[in-house]
DNA sequence: TACAATAGCGGAACCGGTTCAGCAACCGGA
DNA sequence: TCCGGTTGCTGAACCGGTTCCGCTATTGTA
């Protein structure tokens, strides 16, 4: 690789001072009085040099980037499938063509969580998009070094930064309402990761909707998947076992996963069981059946989500701490209505 | 947020040089010859100030920033339901995981595409992957300037920079012997964006199948989207004027919206139509009917473009230029086998 | 005891920019 | 002719690190 010509190339060759390169280049140059005469001139020994500013350099005294850093809980965020995290990406990208930012996703791997965290506040970027376990201690590091950051798609412990979030209590129940409605009476859930806080607020969503209509809540229903589901064992057994006639699912990627597990069980979906999702994917209109799912507004939320971050790095004082979006219900074909004393199958 | 504190404040704190705080952070102390009771007193003191070096400073020196950069053709690159994009970005990330890489996502917009490279070769990473047009200007200016950097998913013009792709005339051929091996003859393709090299070898590929049966190849046969196949008009169009047995779609995202248009058009696939798309996704397993597809590596091409792209950071010469990977067909349930006369539905 | 070798550390220059304050030349008015 | 104001530009310091080279003090050897 040639050596890219510095300022100073610039400022030789134009036979100026480098300050006065510098006040050209930023488009500076009517407030330092440079004359247009002078301006043109190294503007075109600029370009034929094809001299361009080194943003490290810029960075370290300007203490900006324009880099926001987006980290997830697990390296392996990109799963085959996931749709929603494409989705999220898709928000991030948007505002951030909008804000003309970069963003950079941060996969280094360390091993201790402080390390972790100093990497991440290293001055590469500028602020922080966390999507992480509620109670990460990652977050909480960052939050008490009050370094700018955002929390999306979480609820971290004790607030400790702002987030935006979909109201997942609420999703859980009006997915769990919709299957009552329709006559279900033992649903099953599968539940996502245990430190998730989205899971964690749409089972207990699932369980208020239960107790709304004098269900009782049965431990023996909850699913809590070893991996990604991926093995149809866990649910075939589970629905052998337990006999529900409805599962709610934390993700539709989790619900895809079910349906096909159902299916190579033998079971029909919605006749035997009836799935409901979470997340409401374009995806969700494409499989057989189409899931009926909860719809967050993903795009909006890391839309939001970078804008906030973008006023906190900027220092201005937001004007709250925490933004929560509600879910709707995306009814499909996934669902069927069953008769009271339905769902014993066996 | 709080200063942070420098290499200066640990030195002055501890009562050394900031040289020997350099040196003992880096772990050259043994080489630096800095004594055991230094080392540690000063790593105790970094502790107590929780000192971080500044990774952009130390970029500065160093002309290393461990970050690579990633561009798309289109800032929308992260479509709804777009499994290619996720998968790929699987393996690029993946990889970087294993290098201890961050991966910058170039987002940025700029008026010119001299700026655009010039923006992508300012410093911040070391090297970039490229997922553009053929002819892309980008691609030859970031080329020519001999900047690290990797072509994926595309071959661009003029062999200017080493690339890694799939085999896409293979698989336009595999894709069109498949439909030829089951009776079809009236194929149409649904081809992709007109710059993208991909699109355009699988095209070669679907041209070629056809010379090999003796089957004449009909322009009118082509459809060219005119955004993202959206409005089921298109197709539905092309099925009633050109009434095809089958449809060759250039991508799995544009056959599951063929798949749609053709099902409220009122045409069953297979029955009406035969669909087969590329890429192979896991969602081809999921939609109705379960998808046809040739299957190309998308992971593991990323995965080697990343290699590829920190050899070629190295200085370490490549071994080859060109990596292609070869295609496979998934053969599901959108293909159906027609007598030598169908086709002539109408 | 003298001297070379080694241990232990730091000064200065540098990476490529930005910013502040100030200097020289020119201009117009009294 | 003198002087204040403006125009046009730049020297020096700085951002926070790294690296080369050399300096002092101690140790080992003859």
């Amino acid at each position: 690789m040639a050596r890219r010509s510095t300022i100073q190339d610039v400022a030789d060759a134009a036979g100026v001072g480098k300050v006065t390169v510098s006040y050209i280049m930023n488009g500076r140059s009517a407030e330092a009085r440079i004359s247009v005469a002078t301006r043109d001139r190294v503007l075109a020994v600029a370009r034929d040099l094809s001299y361009r500013p080194n943003a490290i350099a810029r960075s370290l005294v300007s203490r900006r980037t324009d880099v926001i850093a987006v980290v997830f809980q697990y390296a392996q965020f990109f799963n085959a499938g996931s749709t929603f995290i494409n989705e999220l990406m898709r928000g991030v990208c948007e505002e951030c063509v909008r804000q003309n930012l970069d963003v950079i996703l941060h996969t280094r791997t360390f091993s201790e969580p402080s390390s972790e965290a100093a990497a991440l506040m290293d001055g590469r970027a500028d602020g922080v998009l966390l999507l992480r376990d509620a109670n990460d201690p990652l977050t909480a590091t960052i939050a008490s070094a009050d370094f700018p950051a955002v929390a999306f798609f979480t609820r971290p412990a004790g607030d400790c930064l702002p987030f935006v979030d979909c109201d997942n209590f609420a999703g859980g129940q009006i997915a769990t309402r919709h299957l009552i409605e329709n006559g279900h009476r033992r649903i099953g859930m599968v539940c996502g990761p245990s430190g998730s806080s989205a899971s964690h607020d749409r089972r207990a969503g699932y369980q208020a909707a239960l107790a709304e209509h004098g269900i009782e809540f049965s431990p023996s229903l909850m699913v809590y998947p070893s991996e990604t589901l991926n093995g149809p064992d866990q649910v075939f057994q589970f629905v052998r076992n337990e006999n529900p006639s409805a599962i709610f699912c934390w993700s539709d990627d989790d619900a895809f996963a079910c349906m096909q597990a159902l299916t190579r069980a033998g079971l029909r979906v919605p006749d035997d069981v009836s799935v409901v999702g979470f997340d409401g994917s374009e995806a969700c209109g494409r499989c057989t059946p189409p899931l009926t799912s909860i719809r967050q507004p993903v795009a909006k939320i890391a839309t939001k989500a970078v804008q906030l971050l973008v006023e906190t790095i900027g220092g201005r004082g937001l004007e709250a701490q925490r933004f929560v979006f509600s879910p709707t219900l995306s009814s499909r074909a996934s669902v069927a209505r069953v008769t009271a004393d339905a769902g014993s199958t066996s």
